[in-house]
RNA sequence: GGGCGUGUAGCUCAGUUGGUCAGAGCACUUCCCUUACAAGGAAGGAGUCGGGGGUUCGAGUCCCUCCGCGCCCA
């Protein structure tokens, strides 16, 4: 069995080129498969879970969930969806997800029809989506798995936090982005009377959420400070000053203030040097409303109102007006330009804020688990190789466990109850469970095992947990899901581990390695031996196509304009991993290809059917099938090392030659016109070494021009081409005979070039290629003159030659005597 | 700043362990309705293999260095 983990695509977006591109790549790679004689598991899969469904059907509906709103079973959407976000209509939050799994099947139609159209052989029958009840009951026993041995846990901390989609975002989803910021210098007091500190930050409006000052170690400016305490600006709050190894000298003025929180430093320092909590900034990105207990000074308080409710923005603006007016902002504000982190989908700077999440261990926080999952990468066979090195950077930076809730409403749900206690508070600590065999559960409607519904948030009862897991969550368990762990036993035994992950390179951080920790905590090992990394696709400019970019062209009319054996033959020509152009004139010599392999076919089975037993007696015959045989070993190889665009290269190289060269020196004798008396043997030869050389170039591009070639195949075989056997070199060999003088593979080679010659002779003198040349003196070695003396009845009569000489020589010169016009 | 990749004809790219490797296709020019194919065929011109240095009898190929481009990470 030879099992493919497709990647889902996501179904709330569209099929763009680049998808046409990568599925064909697999899809070669599945279909080869399946000649040599391998069952092929090919499943096709809808990522339809998450974030980006919701978008799309709020969009679509003019609709957003708001949980505290009750079910209407009769609920429809607007008719004309408001144009404003703000006028969305809201709704439950089990409407809501109605209404996701209503948009989905129309996207997942319309998915199936060009992934059909492109001619995919995957198995439509184990076909799944990462929201369906099999996923999330897998994605549910993972997890509880994961808690089980202490692979998962909660915790109230800070993170990371997206304040336009209200959900925490994890490492893998963040993305940094040059933004224009300004540092401003502010003096901070010291409470020894010894003057002022002074701090350079971007972020002023923080200052009330300062906790501590912090300087490097080694820095004698700031050493004397260390264990002393500074009063803020503005504020007036007394906060030490600390030494950290993280602080940078040479940034701003070498000591910088610790805020809770500004940025991902500030959440270190807070940890290691065990530092208070003053964190002002609520999920929606502004300033608390209620005044900071911390600001115990009248005055101080008095200023917290100018900044309350405020968005960072405006609270800067507020700070810095305070800051003048206290004379506690030095010189000019200086422009900069500074790295800033966003969430990869968002459009505001991530905010850092407190809650409680769930996290997966997965060596950030722990060497050892470290270590083994830069083992397992090691394990896997990378193709290209180099990607393997996207992994190991990924996992050898990573500075965190990963934090997969996240605050949303489409996606599978955390299977967790919480007791709640008399006194009205949740006990985190103690999770309910469900029993494994309940599974799926979704704690917002059902209720715990002991518990009913009644007792839902009432003191002595239980509350659901309210998340959802990251869609990479459910993703990073695609084998588990595909091969129906511990819902199909057989199907999983004869599947899992997989042999290919195919993707893009752009994902090794997020779904290659999360998959990779997902199996091995639960089985130990790499979910499956091969990953094949695909590239971009760039528009004639170099430039990655995308949407945004309006360059991106839709697949379904490339299909139809070109056909989609076109199409696949410029996918399959993208070597493995390397970015390509989107080039429309490779498309149309794919179409020129396909053309040539139906009106070769129909020349070469003009001549009936060939007892398959009949002897290939001459030379020529012998070495094209020579020469073929070694194709077949080439493609083979490379097709065993998922080089598909090297097997395609080489039999199309050969087929061209075949056709322009083999084609035209058997004709005369192929149509039986040769006056001879063995006549008949000879015809028979090159009929028989036709319908071997056709059968098999028909089988070695059926994984790329699976319908042209299911087309030629039918008008001379039973059953369907991409059933059939993958060729051998050894059917192919034994044909051709033992190969000497008569038969050696260079015969061919060695034909043509002077066939090649013969032609310069009539074009240079300009007249038709049915010219009759008097007499052709051809020089050459004399080991490839013996090859020649072979096939030389063959090449008077395609190039239409009275006589031949033959000179021995160095190399190959060919000097032609043409017959008189009227001859 | 660290890592990885890439640079060969006007364009898109082959070139496997150093030795007919200066290649293919497209584009361009010329010729040809030849009984598989004019939605075709044949022939032809075209490149200091990014620059420089080194190893070698011999270097697109191996080593060093510089330059350009792209991606990943910080």
């Amino acid at each position: 069995m030879f099992s493919i983990d497709t990647p889902p695509p996501t179904a709330s977006g569209s099929l763009h080129v680049g998808h046409v591109f990568s599925y064909t790549h697999t899809d070669t790679v599945a279909r080869y498969q399946r000649m040599r004689g391998m069952e092929v598991f090919y499943p096709m899969g809808w990522d339809d879970n998450g974030l980006p469904t919701e978008r799309r059907v709020e969009n679509y509906y003019g609709v957003r969930c708001d949980p505290t709103v009750p079910y209407d079973p009769s609920f429809s959407p607007p008719a004309e969806p408001p144009s404003n976000r703000r006028d969305f209509v809201p709704v439950s939050r089990p409407n809501f997800i109605e209404l996701c799994e209503q948009l989905l099947v129309v996207d997942e139609q319309a998915f199936e029809h060009v992934w059909t159209r492109l001619g995919l052989s995957v198995d439509w029958s184990s076909t799944y989506a990462t929201i369906d009840e099999a996923s999330r009951r897998v994605s549910q026993r993972a997890f509880l798995r994961n808690l089980e041995r202490g692979q998962a846990y909660s915790q109230e901390a800070p993170s990371l936090w997206d304040v336009t989609f209200q959900t925490a975002v994890a490492q893998a989803e963040l993305e940094d982005r040059e933004r224009p910021g300004a540092y401003h210098q502010l003096a901070f007091h010291r409470t020894d009377g010894g003057g002022d500190v002074l701090i350079d930050t971007t972020r002023p409006e923080l200052v009330v959420s300062c906790v501590a000052l912090v300087a490097h170690p080694d820095d004698e400016r700031y050493r004397p400070l260390f264990g002393s305490t500074v009063t803020t600006p503005v504020f007036g709050v007394e906060v030490p000053v600390h030494a950290h190894p993280l602080a940078e000298p040479d940034k701003g003025t070498g000591i910088a203030m610790i805020c809770t929180f500004g940025d991902t430093t500030d959440v270190v320092w807070w940890r290691e040097l065990d530092l208070p909590m003053r964190a002002v900034v609520e999920r929606d990105g502004r300033f608390t409303g209620s005044t900071p207990d911390w600001l115990e000074d009248g005055e101080a308080r008095e200023r917290y109102g100018r900044i309350a409710r405020k968005a960072p923005g405006g609270a800067r603006e507020q700070m810095v007006a305070m800051l003048t007016e206290t004379g506690e902002l030095v010189g000019d504000v200086r422009p900069i330009s500074h790295a800033v982190k966003f969430f990869e989908k968002g459009d505001k700077p991530l905010e850092i804020v407190t809650s409680r999440q769930w996290y997966i261990r997965n060596g950030g926080r722990s060497d050892e688990l470290r270590a083994e999952l830069l083992a397992r990468g090691a394990e896997l066979v990378w193709h290209p190789d180099h990607m393997r090195h996207r992994y190991d950077n990924w996992v050898q930076g990573l500075n965190g466990d990963w934090l997969v809730s996240r605050q949303r409403y489409f996606g599978v749900p955390f299977p967790i109850w919480y007791p709640v206690l008399e006194d009205g508070s949740v006990d985190h600590d103690h999770p309910i469970l469900p029993d494994e065999s309940s599974l799926p559960v979704d704690p917002q409607a059902e209720c715990p095992p002991g518990f009913s519904e009644a007792q839902r948030g009432e003191p002595g009862g239980f509350v659901g947990d309210p998340d959802v897991m990251d869609t990479w969550a459910t993703s990073s368990l695609t084998p588990q899901i595909a091969c129906r762990w511990e819902d199909d036993a057989d199907l999983f035994a004869r599947t899992f581990p997989m042999d290919l992950r195919p993707q893009g390179h752009d994902i090794i951080r997020t779904w290659l390695f999360s998959t990779v920790l997902r199996s091995h905590d639960e089985f130990g090992c790499v979910p499956w031996s091969n990953v094949a990394l695909s590239g971009w696709i760039l528009d004639p400019d170099r430039k990655k196509m995308s949407k945004s970019k309006g360059n991106v062209v839709t697949p379904l009319g490339l299909l139809e304009q070109h056909g989609s054996d076109a199409v696949r033959y410029w996918a399959a020509s993208g070597r493995p991993g390397t970015d390509t152009a989107f080039d429309e004139q490779q498309m149309k010599v794919g179409r020129r290809l396909a053309i040539k392999l139906l009106n070769a076919s129909k020349f070469a089975l003009g001549f009936g059917a060939v007892d398959p037993s009949t002897p290939v007696t001459e030379a020529l015959d012998r070495a094209m099938l020579a020469t073929l045989a070694d194709l077949v070993d080439d493609a083979t190889r490379a097709f065993d090392d998922f080089d598909y665009a090297r097997a395609l290269e080489r039999t199309e190289q050969f087929f061209w030659r075949f056709c322009d060269d083999h084609l035209e020196l058997v004709k005369t004798r192929a149509y039986g016109e040769r006056d001879a008396e063995q006549q008949s043997a000879a015809t028979d030869s090159a009929r028989a070494a036709l319908a071997a050389a056709l059968s098999t170039l028909h089988r070695l591009l059926a994984p790329f021009l699976p319908f042209t070639c299911e087309e030629v195949w039918s008008w001379w075989m039973e059953g369907s081409v991409h059933t059939a056997a993958w060729p051998t070199a050894d059917e192919l060999r034994h044909l051709a005979g033992a190969t000497g003088s008569t038969g050696a593979p260079e015969t061919l080679a060695v034909a043509g070039a002077v066939l090649s010659e013969l032609r310069g002779a009539k074009s240079a003198a300009k007249v038709g290629m049915r010219a009759v040349i008097e007499r052709a003196e051809v020089v050459d070695d004399p080991a490839r003159l013996a090859m020649l003396r072979t096939v030389l009845d063959d090449l008077g009569e395609a190039g239409r030659v009275r006589e031949f000489v033959l000179t021995e020589g160095e190399a190959l010169s060919v000097t032609c005597t043409l017959a008189p016009e009227d001859d």
